[in-house]
RNA sequence: GUGGAUAUGGCGAAGCGGUUAACGCACCGGAUUGUGGCUCCGGCACGCAUGGGUUCGAUCCCCAUUAUCCACCCCA
């Protein structure tokens, strides 16, 4: 179907776009104040970048990308997500040799085969940030932070901060023999998945949502009982961070970020009200990715936020964003001959800085001052008429309908003071 | 990938075997000839997702397909 866009995607009108942009410019404008400058990286990449970063069992890479071959032979894949790309850029450009940490962000289109639902689609939004260099529990906090202040500025309520922490590779193989050997008992009775996970995964079992599951994970281990003392150290002082900056959380034992690079802090930011897809906003600590990437040993820490699901919990929460002003000016014409007097007009204005439209349609007068309406123009000048053998127009003030005759020659000047432009 | 619901004009929606396919909003035009927002009048679906079938006859019944929505898995 030629007129029919494909399945998860959507198409932004200008009314969705003057939000969009009104979000992406709060965005800019926090991520300014944070210190964090924007990153640009290619909507595809090696299909294998995906692979190593994202994680071969992960849901993602195993079920999710939009992978294809180009002309050339190489698989490449519509990005997932980004910090994969991130990392690749962080390496590739040698950004690692200059001062750190290294504060990036990121806004953009990403891609997930998956079936559409409330706050899913296959081609979906992310705004995100990477903190590259530093291992203090303080820049897990900036980033809590900063994705917090973005949800403060907006008025969003009934936010839930989730955290966690699940540790190092010096003491998650621990963790994770003991959460097996509690398991181990009862591996035939959980779901399949799970028992997949038994071996390759076993910490993904912890947000299994499967009831059966859930039961059997009663008084299982946590990562937090098995942190070693570093992690324990750290994940406390993130806290600390947290308290200082009064945002407040909820530990959550059962929130993972499973693979071997994710380590120490996990957060997540949910929103009950927005359906089932609730995470508004999902991320943590890798200090393994670089590394597994490529690139020397580097500590990093980051999240990304679904620009849909913002737009959702606006829309749950009733929250109004301010609307975009309207025309300054509509300059109407009264008659043919007037037409290109009126068009001069409109590019006068428009060169003055000011917003000026005018009649495309051929219409009427009656119908151009209904345009003009609709466009919210503060003013219509009349253009035409006895006033022209004058060398004057009218100017009506469409919020109190008055109406003066100017000087064609004085109105651009006229006009940009009563618009105090 | 699995399950459920839905599919009538630009949008919301009535009709549910035989009707000129309501109505509201939006849009367009007009109301004694140079003017908006209110009011009034008029216009706007040869067609009811697509393809089959049942029937004298189908938007309305049956089947398939597709799409949308919601949920599962999972994630933003």
């Amino acid at each position: 179907m030629l007129t029919k866009r494909p399945r998860g995607t959507n198409d932004f009108l200008p009314e969705d776009t003057a939000k969009w942009q009104y979000i992406e410019k709060l965005l800019r404008e926090i991520c300014r104040q944070f210190g964090y400058a924007e990153l640009r990286t290619p909507i595809f990449e090696e299909t294998a970048l995906f692979l190593r970063g994202v994680g071969d069992t992960t849901d993602i890479v195993q079920k999710e990308m939009y992978t294809f071959e180009d002309t050339g032979g190489r698989s490449l894949t519509l990005r997932p997500e980004n910090t994969a790309s991130a990392v690749r850029a962080y390496v590739e450009n040698k950004l690692f040799a200059g001062q750190q940490p290294v504060r990036l962000f990121y806004m953009g289109p990403m891609f997930r085969y998956e079936r559409p639902q409330a706050g899913r689609f296959r081609q979906f939004h992310q705004f995100g940030v990477e903190c590259f260099g530093p291992a203090s529990p303080a820049a897990d906090a900036e980033v809590i932070a900063l994705a917090w202040e973005f949800y403060r500025r907006l008025g969003l309520k009934n936010l839930e901060l989730n955290l966690n922490s699940v540790g190092c590779p010096n003491c998650r193989p621990a963790y994770r023999q003991a959460l097996q050997d509690f398991l181990r008992p009862h591996l035939l009775e959980l779901c399949p998945t799970c028992q997949e996970r038994f071996e390759k995964n076993p910490l993904r079992i912890l947000d299994c949502k499967n009831p059966q599951c859930q039961q059997f994970l009663q008084g299982a281990p946590t990562t937090l009982d098995a942190l070693c003392d570093e992690c324990h150290e750290h994940f406390e002082a993130v806290q600390s961070y947290l308290h200082a900056a009064a945002i407040p959380y909820r530990l959550n034992t059962k929130l993972v970020r499973g693979l071997d690079y994710y380590t120490n802090t996990a957060f997540e930011i949910l929103l009950s009200d927005i359906g089932a897809q609730s995470a508004v906003c999902g991320g943590g600590r890798y200090n393994g990715l670089v590394e597994e990437l490529g690139g020397k040993a580097t500590p990093g820490v980051g999240f990304a936020l679904g620009m849909e699901r913002v737009f959702s919990a606006l829309t749950a929460q009733k929250l109004a964003l301010p609307e975009q002003p309207g025309l300054d000016v509509f300059v109407a014409v009264l008659d043919k001959q007037a037409q290109t007097m009126a068009f001069q007009l409109a590019c006068n204005l428009r060169q003055s800085g000011l917003a000026a439209g005018y009649d495309t349609m051929e219409r009427s007068l009656k119908a151009q001052f209904k345009y003009a309406d609709s466009q919210r123009a503060a003013y219509t000048l009349l253009v035409g008429g006895e006033e022209l053998t004058r060398d004057s127009v009218v100017l009506r003030d469409m919020q109190s309908s008055e109406q003066t005759e100017q000087s064609i020659n004085e109105i651009v000047a006229i006009l940009k003071e009563k618009l105090a432009k």
